[in-house]
RNA sequence: GGGCCUAUGGUCUAGUGGUUAUGACGUCUGCCUUACACGCAGAAGGCCGGGAGUUCGAACCUCCCUGGGCCCACCA
């Protein structure tokens, strides 16, 4: 004990400097998960962070310290924790990281070649991660890390698709498909960003058949008149009443189009009139399924004009063609005037180029006919807190059949073959892992429909979302392990932020309620975003972001753990500030500085003959009260409440109040032996309690202030003990304790004596159990 | 345009029908009181966004308005 205080004399501050001489002990502490040590099963499903290549910003890390305090407190209340960690390693971000740093492009690459620069990429950049999340002592199993692009996980991804491809849920369609040139693959609306450009708005009669009247058509994208298929004007708009339904013809390519009345034409912009294409964006999308209009498609997917677009314009690239055609429309003498105007287009984020809609084949899981069930099991799901579940439900409501094939390298294959013969496709069975790209399908695999033997691989790999949609059913076991599945689904919580509701979420429960039949977890706890500290979310285009290593370093882990602990409550955003990581950090040397003292008395064991003093009972009834709000906050998973409730305790009770109160008798001033080792006692009883509730949450410190005072054994393996019942009176009577030492400050202040002089002032009756305490506190004479 | 959320001292943040509205940071005043000046004590600062209603009683419930945020749709 000697030797460990040591470090009470040599430091007055705590500070990231002890965080250091702690990590190593606090970082060694195993958290592997035993299914059966008969404990109940609490069971987590974190998000796997995506190693995109992006410095971490604070506000990830924030709330993966949340979730670390989530699961160190259940099993600091006794439960058997399952909380695993992986890396999303798949798609689109990663490819584009590679390509930049090793200045390739994915389609010049070898494939092969390709994902090797991908997983070289991925190694350096997931243990960058890994570092941080040590560098706050995140306390998951590290010694079963999984990554959603090993072998196995992918196995798990291919097997579930086979699993539902059996059951009729893969559907193979050809839709208009947000297509990037660039890319060459279909993206998801997620990946797409809008872009203010100048572009011209050319504004073009069209004849109308039978008639020598003409009618005036304004568009951005005049290189689609080939594929115009209708005509729009607003019913409302009186210039056109005499041209609803009749025929029009297109200049150049003489087609017959309907004029159709349909509200989505607007009278006040443009012409008032406006050609619907296949395909310009996506109202031309909604409109040719809503009029059942033909499609007529004019761009390839090369970016170029294909024969459907006349002789003359084939070949051209999009924006050429855009050029020539208003040059022939110009000649024509069909042009009225082009202007210049601003217009939002659809990007690829990736490439910075526009996106092209073009219907391209490809698999889609089907969800429009289970939307109804899919909104009851969210409706089923406890999320906390309970408002952020309508931002699911109002996706839910709008969300189309999700498809799920990419024309990309680095992700889960698409284990598929197709016949040579009649393209018929072939599905091996689950349980390995196919690169249908590289390798044959199985031996004796027949085609199903003609008998065929020969077969050519599917290229293509699965969105993303795909592998970590199933991340509930890999750390649960479901193909490897059904005793420990049975056990461990479905999970017990869902951690994740707000931004990924419509993703993550969504596609999880999706997938695991079509192959499990059940809900993937009982609750979900949805996160806020972090935010600069004007409120702005953070982002790289803006550069806004605050890299958490410097704060770390700066302020130390705890501080960083327990202002964000502390900052807001889970599910509203949060504001990153200097002075308030700041005042984290001054609580914690608070707390360090009340143990130095404490220390300095040493310990009494409760012996049995200690008769405890009226001051001492008071604070450990109150303790008792603080721990049962703590527990009820942990049971909620919710650190704020902890957080919060022992900061106060400690700054405004504890600390002024209480440990002013019995500091003497601790020194044993003109105390008795009993009362001496009473107030010690009482002291250390407050002391411990307040490492156990605050240890989920300030993980270092805790550690460091129980191996000095406590023991040997890391508070991390004990548990926060059950309140115990209290006398409610004690409570009231420590509340006029309180107000009566207030009084005597303020009666010394007007007084102008400093603390330590005496002061004549009379103790209220009821306070006369404390009355020793009190006069030696405040120095009061009679 | 539709939907959801939100509005509390200078800043941020608790509080959901009932005595002087919580805490942090900041500000001001006085203090190095044998744990802490990253501290101690004291103080100032709020008609709880505006309006109407329900109620014996509202920061809290209802409606309207206004400001902020997010999502969806739209911008030929």
């Amino acid at each position: 004990m000697a030797e460990d205080s040591k470090i009470f004399e040599e430091n007055k501050n705590w500070d990231r400097r002890l965080e250091k001489e702690a990590e190593e002990e606090v970082n060694s502490l195993k958290w592997n998960f035993s299914p059966s040590s008969g404990k109940k099963i609490f069971s987590i499903d974190t998000p796997p962070p995506y190693t995109s290549g992006r410095p971490w910003h604070l506000g990830a890390a924030a709330q993966y310290s949340k979730i670390d305090a989530i699961a160190r407190s259940q099993r600091m209340l006794g439960k058997e924790v399952l909380f695993p960690v992986g890396m999303d390693r798949n798609g689109i971000p990663v490819e584009r990281y590679a390509e930049k740093k090793y200045g390739i492009r994915m389609r010049d690459t070898p494939r092969e070649k390709f994902i090797d620069l991908c997983r070289e990429s991925l190694d350096e950049l997931e243990k960058e991660m890994f570092d941080i999340l040590r560098s706050f002592a995140y306390s998951a199993d590290f010694d079963h890390v999984y990554r959603t692009d090993s072998e196995e996980y992918r196995k798990l991804t291919q097997s579930t698709f086979i699993e539902m491809w059996k059951t009729g849920r893969i559907i193979r369609g050809t839709r208009p498909s947000n297509y990037c040139i660039d890319c060459g693959t279909t993206i998801a609306d997620a990946e797409i960003e809008y872009k203010e450009m100048e572009t011209n708005l050319v504004y073009f009669y069209f004849k109308i058949k039978d008639s020598d009247k003409r009618i005036l058509v304004a568009s951005t994208r005049p290189e689609l008149l080939g594929a115009c298929s209708a005509i729009l004007v607003n019913p409302e708009d009186e210039r056109f009443k005499d041209f609803v339904n009749k025929t029009a013809i297109t200049p150049i390519y003489n087609r017959e189009v309907k004029i159709i009345a349909h509200s989505y034409a607007k009278a006040e912009f443009g012409s008032g009139a406006v050609m619907i294409c296949s395909y310009g964006d996506y109202n031309d999308v909604m409109i040719i399924k809503e009029l059942q209009l033909p499609e007529n498609i004019i761009i390839d997917t090369n970016g170029r004009m294909n024969e459907n677009a006349g002789d003359k314009l084939k070949g051209m690239k999009v924006k050429e063609a855009r050029k020539e055609i208003i040059s022939m429309l110009q000649e024509a003498g069909c042009v009225e005037k082009v202007e210049n105007i601003q217009h939002r287009t659809p990007m690829c984020e990736r490439s910075k180029t526009p996106i092209e809609i073009i219907p391209l084949d490809e698999y889609y899981l089907k969800v429009t006919d289970i939307k109804n069930k899919l909104e009851e099991l969210a409706n089923e799901l406890t999320m906390i807190p309970e408002q952020h579940k309508q931002i699911l439900i109002n996706w839910l409501k709008v969300s189309t059949d999700w498809p799920i094939s990419r024309r990309r390298y680095y992700g889960t294959e698409i284990p598929l073959w197709y016949c040579k013969k009649c393209n018929e496709p072939y599905v091996p069975e689950e349980g390995r892992y196919y690169q249908p790209w590289k390798e044959n399908p199985p031996e004796g695999a027949v085609c199903a429909k003609c008998g065929g033997k020969e077969f050519i691989g599917d290229d293509r790999t699965f969105d993303t979302w795909m592998d970590s949609s199933v991340s509930a059913l890999y750390v649960t076991k479901y193909l490897s392990d059904r005793d420990f599945y049975e056990k461990t689904y479905p999970l017990s919580l869902r951690t994740q932020g707000i931004d990924i509701i419509r993703t993550w979420l969504n596609y999880s429960i999706l997938r695991c309620y079509l192959l499990t039949d059940k809900l993937p977890w009982e609750k979900a706890w949805i996160d806020g975003m972090g935010l600069d500290e004007h409120g702005e979310k953070m982002s790289k285009s803006k550069g806004n972001g605050i890299d958490p290593t410097i704060v770390i370093e700066k302020y130390g882990a705890d501080a960083f753990r327990f202002w964000a602990a502390s900052e807001a409550l889970p599910g509203s955003n949060f504001l990153f500030s200097e002075s308030r990581m700041q005042g984290s950090a001054k609580f914690l040397t608070k707390l360090w500085n009340v143990a130095r003292l404490i220390n300095k008395f040493g310990n009494s064991e409760d012996t049995g003959e200690i008769q405890l003093n009226e001051s001492d009972k008071w604070i450990i009834a109150y303790t008792e009260k603080l721990t049962e709000e703590c527990r009820k906050g942990y049971e909620e998973l919710n650190p704020f409440i902890p957080a919060n409730r022992v900061r106060e305790f400690v700054w405004n009770v504890f600390a002024p109040h209480y440990i002013e109160l019995v500091k003497a008798r601790a020194y044993g001033e003109n105390f008795s032996e009993n009362e001496r080792k009473s107030a010690i006692y009482a002291l250390n009883y407050v002391l411990r309690r307040i490492l156990l509730l605050m240890s989920p949450i300030t993980p270092f410190i805790t550690q460091t202030l129980w191996n000095t005072l406590y023991g040997d054994e890391s508070i991390h393996y004990q548990t926060i003990p059950e309140a115990k019942d209290r006398d409610d009176k004690l409570l009231i009577l420590g509340d006029k304790i309180m107000e009566f030492n207030s009084k005597v400050w303020n009666a010394k202040k007007e007084q102008k004596l400093s603390l330590r002089d005496a002061i004549k002032i009379e103790i209220p009756p009821d306070l006369k159990p404390f009355e020793k305490d009190l006069k030696s506190m405040h120095n009061i004479i009679n």
